[in-house]
DNA sequence: CTCACTAATGCTCAAATCGAGCAAAAGCGG
DNA sequence: CCGCTTTTGCTCGATTTGAGCATTAGTGAG
């Protein structure tokens, strides 16, 4: 078990560091997308990591994008490694001649507005561009009952032995939520996953090669960039849970509405209003300020503030999400 | 924003593949260590990864496990990828004399069986050597309130400016469930993290070149890998909660107690009998097998496996921890 | 000026879940 | 056969959830 790690003998690596940013623009989460080099396909930003001068990934991150986008990373945090062969062949450009082996360090980034951005060739788009079967604030999609259901019952269908046939009908139905099975709205990677190996995106008949038959679901993104952006929304749909990283995203001041709409169109949940609020003031988590938002129309709101100090101190770490019964 | 990723002008990086590998052993989890190169220090199993040879990260860390140890791993998940500067120091040696920059990979795994190893140099110990503040199974550890809690406090009271002295206090007080705050075990990592910053434990000063003053609590190991493990362990005791991966550690047949036994060395707590196996059937997790153990005195017990497939369709996919009252 | 409309806020109630404990059942050893 | 131990079954009150009704406070049209 000693190591043998003699660099001289082992292959090249180069890391990369790739960034999920998500800023609120309005009611709607946003995400932070580049035209892909390679044409056509957005891609996630995407910055060398070099290990001369930078001493943490974190801070080789927020310095490339401080300097692409002229903005301030808020919260950071690390998502995962990704270092598999195939997926160096879109990236090969990037490798150099000899032909190192790219690993990215994927990072979920939050920031508190969708600010204008310096650069031009990025932009912010609703992440349900690339996701729209994860988007059930409207009820369940009807691309989700009319075409994914469909094609993955017929895809678990064609497996050859009776047993793996069951089994990819039990992971289906768990992942998806069919036949009384409830709707995880983490569960996003893993539907993401499961459809990629059902052939079913436009990027696993691409990664293969191959012609793409018909447009796949959802909108493709360049090498592996929408798995990691699954990975991303996953994440940031399980840890409001338990930590109050939504206040990462919020402007300093917000009416109870405001938030409420933020977390639907994260974890794309309509939710109970008025559980919503018991489950806020249970936590602790905000504050009044007196002051009124005259709204849209209707009774005014008032505004309020993250409570970063006076958080019960009993009270859970996160959000609960009351959600609404399917409709 | 495009990238700018000449591998010619950016320094050299090696990868290398850290885990931590957990196995039960009777009623107790275990890790997998091994004897440090630098002498003393245990440390985690480190392989090389080759991005010649191996086509992922996974398939290069079962690899060299089974080398190493002659066994088969069973569940494995990445946890964080490491790549600070300070930490290469300790693994110098590893790095070459061109001085490369070392990134480790983080993984956990799971094995059902705490198996004899092929390689002498590698053993199997308990987690709680390392972090002894842990367990709480027996209670609150004397350790906690004899020796931590109050050099928690006092090193919150050394802090400069009131503002940073009241929130240490409150980092100390959330973090470790001080004054009525609860305790929580998934936060096994971030307590390591407050001890390590405030000096307690032995790695704080040998990183920072001092001579160590004091133990420090817990047993050190060799370079960040007692956060490695705080990190694995962390992982670990929240995933139990929300993904059936216990089973990753059980034999295939097993006693309710054992099953208890086991989630409770995982999460340092005890737990209500009745009330955990009503959660187990609730979820539909496991089935009886008819089957009976003679125990070691007292009325013998039914066997039960997890029930891979019957798992109940609305149930929840994890355990719920139904935690005694702190004594 | 009043009335309809809209959204915020306040409150209630039943169902489900959780924490805790009592009691019976089934082997073992003397 | 009896006391000991551990498994197993069951009950009960306290919380926490899910869902809906009612009231309040603005806006704007008639």
């Amino acid at each position: 078990m000693k190591p043998d790690l003699d660099p001289g003998v082992l292959g090249r690596v180069v890391v990369g560091l790739n960034a999920v940013i998500f800023a609120a623009d309005g009611d709607e989460l946003n995400v932070l997308v580049t035209e892909s080099p390679d044409g056509g396909q957005p891609a996630l930003p995407f910055g060398p990591f070099d290990p001369e001068t930078h001493r943490t990934f974190e801070i080789g991150l927020r310095e490339w994008v401080r300097g692409q986008t002229g903005f301030e990373l808020g919260y950071v945090e690390q998502l995962y490694t990704f270092g598999d062969r195939g997926r160096d062949a879109p990236v090969a450009a990037l490798a150099g001649s000899d032909g190192a082996r790219v690993v990215s360090v994927g990072y979920l980034g939050l920031a508190p507005e969708a600010r204008v951005l310096k650069g031009a060739d990025a932009r912010w788009v609703r992440w349900s561009r690339f996701f729209p079967w994860e988007d059930h604030r409207e009820g369940r999609p009807a691309l989700l009952t009319e075409e994914i259901e469909p094609a993955l019952r017929s895809w678990a269908d064609e497996a050859g032995v009776p047993g793996r046939r069951a089994a990819r009908f039990d992971r289906v139905r768990l992942t998806f939520g069919l036949d009384g099975a409830p709707w995880n709205e983490e569960r996003a990677l893993d539907r993401y996953e499961l459809l990629y190996e059902a052939g079913l995106v436009a990027e696993a008949a691409r990664d293969r090669g191959e012609a793409p038959s018909g447009r796949g679901v959802g909108e493709a993104m360049a090498s592996d960039h929408r798995r990691i952006l699954a990975t991303a929304l996953s994440r940031l749909r399980g840890k409001i849970k338990y930590r109050p990283i939504v206040f990462e995203l919020t402007p300093e001041l917000f009416t109870l509405s405001d938030l409420q709409k933020l977390v639907e169109s994260i974890s794309g949940l309509s939710l109970h209003k008025q559980n919503f609020r018991r489950s806020l003031d249970r936590a602790g988590f905000v504050e009044g300020t007196g002051r009124m938002q005259s709204s849209t129309g209707g009774r005014p709101a008032e505004l309020h503030r993250f409570a970063r100090d006076t958080m019960r101190s009993g009270g859970a770490l996160g959000l609960t999400i009351p959600r609404l019964k399917e409709m």
